[in-house]
RNA sequence: GCGCCCGUAGCUCAGGUGGAUAGAGCAUCUGCCUUCUAAGCAGAGGGUCGUAGGUUCGAGUCCUACCGGGCGCGCCA
């Protein structure tokens, strides 16, 4: 649509013997709706070029317009110089059988041209369950992987699975004192350790199996269990969330294949590390850093940053078109080393896009709750999910813009009322499905030809031109890796849909009419189960 | 102290790459169910878009400085 006439207003330019980039013609969706459907603002961008007057550049350019009459009614000067554009309204609501005839495609975009994109996220250490912030991260990759699955990329789900390192250890250390107290043994917790109930379950499974035949058993053998046990936990969680990854990368085989030798000798060449006080450093500050960093601590071991380097690398030598990491705020700071020393390789890191989410704070009876997650007893993902239902966690995450402190209002989570935002958008669901099948039990014939030209009320209109915009919407989500705004969609075209059900009766005896209007329904009930899905929600028959 | 993010209605937040009279939900108040699901619709009140400057035809949006809040600034991840 905007192509349409992003072409015609660039062949008027043309004859008027201005030249001005195709791209740059833009057209918006004015707020009002007196200002019509489209309006450009070309006018005003080349009174600045022309120096001359934006309103009379707006009539010259409207008089020098090839406008089909059957798609565009009316085309008006309008304000300092915008152009307003109305769309014929039988023209809108023709194209509602587009949709009828993509349906359950209805939405999908060409953008991403089959190229491939990877994107990684919750990659959470598996020293505990996921806790409820950790939901934020999970429903956003979830949604930002679909909404470029729906733009036309093939897409690679992966999480990053940090089993290396000194906080497994101090998982397998947890694990251990734990049994040995089960045991009957008198030792301390240590200060600094996972403190939580969970551990005691995983000792309580190993005593279980064992009995006391793990008395004098390495950490290691702990390590293991417990890292296996959050393992399982963790996917079990993401599987109630309907979350699922391709590729679960193992922190550890970057050691057992070298590849952490690998980058280490590599920047080595290059000059880029150094060694100091027993550690080897990275020259951050070479790349705008306020510090050098430490890659490899004087005990030997790496610390994260460097197996971060190592995978980044894996990463983007597999060749994706595009590399998308979603982290939280939290880790802000190590991003521009990481990507520094995979470009310090050269490796090329253009492609690569950085999701952060701010952090998120648990409200409830106006008290915020602040997780803490080294603490005994955290407020789980699971709990949440128990506390309010995975579609309600699905949609309460993705529902704000990711760049901004989120208060999650357990209160109004709870609340299975219309004061629910999701349930709003569920039941326009269930409604249209309802209609459908009230309207096959007065014996419509759901499979007739529509008319759709009979639909002609304002409601009827507004609505069809609302979910056409669709497509628009995946495809700008999906450039801006915004998934909150699929939400402000369906919101909006459940509030259309409400509109049009209040003022227009569908089942009628007038049976053509009563066909276009199934048809609209039928339409709009693919818009919002297509959004619904690109959310991970479930779009229900009834409620 | 330095870096990143945020500041819009009583509360939680939307406001494509600057555009026309700043919006929604919740909360408060008022109407609408003999008729396809009232988990809905219609309407009312509520704002100096943190403050002060700047850029320009035009700023909630861009720049600068302050104020307020969050997160980082480990040989933790």
């Amino acid at each position: 649509m905007v192509e349409y006439l992003r072409t015609a207003f660039h062949d008027a330019l043309k004859k008027l013997g201005i030249d001005f980039p195709k791209e740059e013609i833009q057209f918006e969706i004015p707020k009002q709706v007196q200002h019509g459907d489209f309006a450009t603002n070309v006018a005003l961008q080349l009174a600045r070029l022309e120096k001359s007057n934006p309103r009379e550049i707006a009539e010259r350019l409207i008089e020098a317009l090839e406008l089909d009459p059957a798609m565009v009614s009316t085309v008006e000067p309008a304000g300092p110089g915008f152009i307003n554009i109305r769309m014929n309204p039988g023209y809108v609501v023709s194209r509602v059988s587009e949709i009828l005839e993509t349906g359950e495609a209805f939405g999908n975009v060409d953008t991403g041209r089959g190229r491939s994109a990877n994107v990684e996220w919750v990659s959470a250490n598996p020293t505990g369950p996921l806790h409820a912030g950790h939901g934020r991260q999970v429903c956003l990759g979830a949604a930002i992987s679909n909404l470029l699955e729906w733009a036309g990329w093939k897409v690679t789900r992966e999480y990053y699975f940090n089993n290396a390192g000194v906080q497994m250890q101090n998982l397998g250390r947890s694990v251990q004192i734990r049994y040995l107290q089960a045991l009957g043994e008198e030792v301390e917790m240590e200060k600094g350790l996972y403190n939580g109930e969970y551990i005691k379950d995983i000792a309580a499974e190993i005593k279980e199996e064992f009995g006391e035949a793990k008395r004098n058993e390495s950490i290691d053998f702990f390590r293991k269990r417990g890292e296996e046990w959050c393992f399982a936990r963790i996917k079990k969680t993401l599987e109630r969330l309907e979350v699922h990854h391709d590729i679960f990368f193992n922190e550890d085989t970057l050691y057992k294949d070298g590849k952490i030798d690998e980058v280490l000798s590599l920047l080595r060449e290059k000059g880029l590390v150094y060694d100091r006080e027993g550690a080897v450093w990275f020259r951050s500050t070479k790349f705008g850093a306020e510090k050098d960093r430490v890659f490899v601590k004087s005990t030997g071991e790496p610390t994260y940053r460097l197996p971060d380097v190592a995978y980044h690398r894996e990463k983007i030598l597999r060749g994706y078109d595009l590399v998308i990491d979603i982290f939280g705020a939290d880790h802000i700071a190590t991003i521009p080393d990481v990507l520094a020393a995979v470009r310090a390789m050269d490796l090329p890191t253009d492609h690569v896009r950085v999701v952060i989410h701010q952090m998120v704070s648990f409200v409830e009876g106006g008290e915020t709750v602040k997780m803490s997650k080294r603490s005994a007893n955290v407020y789980s993902l699971d709990d949440l999910i128990d506390d309010v239902g995975a579609d309600v966690v699905k949609y309460f995450f993705v529902m704000r813009a990711a760049n901004t402190h989120l208060d999650f209002d357990l209160e109004l989570a709870r609340e299975q009322s219309e004061k629910n935002p999701v349930y709003y958008l569920q039941y326009a669901h269930a409604r249209i499905a309802s209609l459908i099948r009230f309207a096959e039990s007065e014996g419509v014939d759901l499979e007739a030809a529509p008319d759709l030209a009979l639909l002609t009320h304002e409601a009827e209109i507004t609505l069809a031109r609302k979910l056409l915009d669709f497509p628009g919407v995946v495809d700008d989500c999906a450039e801006s890796l915004e998934p909150h705004r699929v939400c402000n969609f369906l919101q909006d075209v459940a509030t259309a849909f409400h509109k049009f059900y209040q003022e227009c009766r569908i089942v009628t005896e007038n049976q053509a009419l009563t066909t276009a209007r199934i048809a609209l329904c039928r339409a709009t009930r693919y818009t919002i189960a297509n959004g619904l899905s690109i959310l991970g929600i479930t779009a229900p028959e009834s409620m």
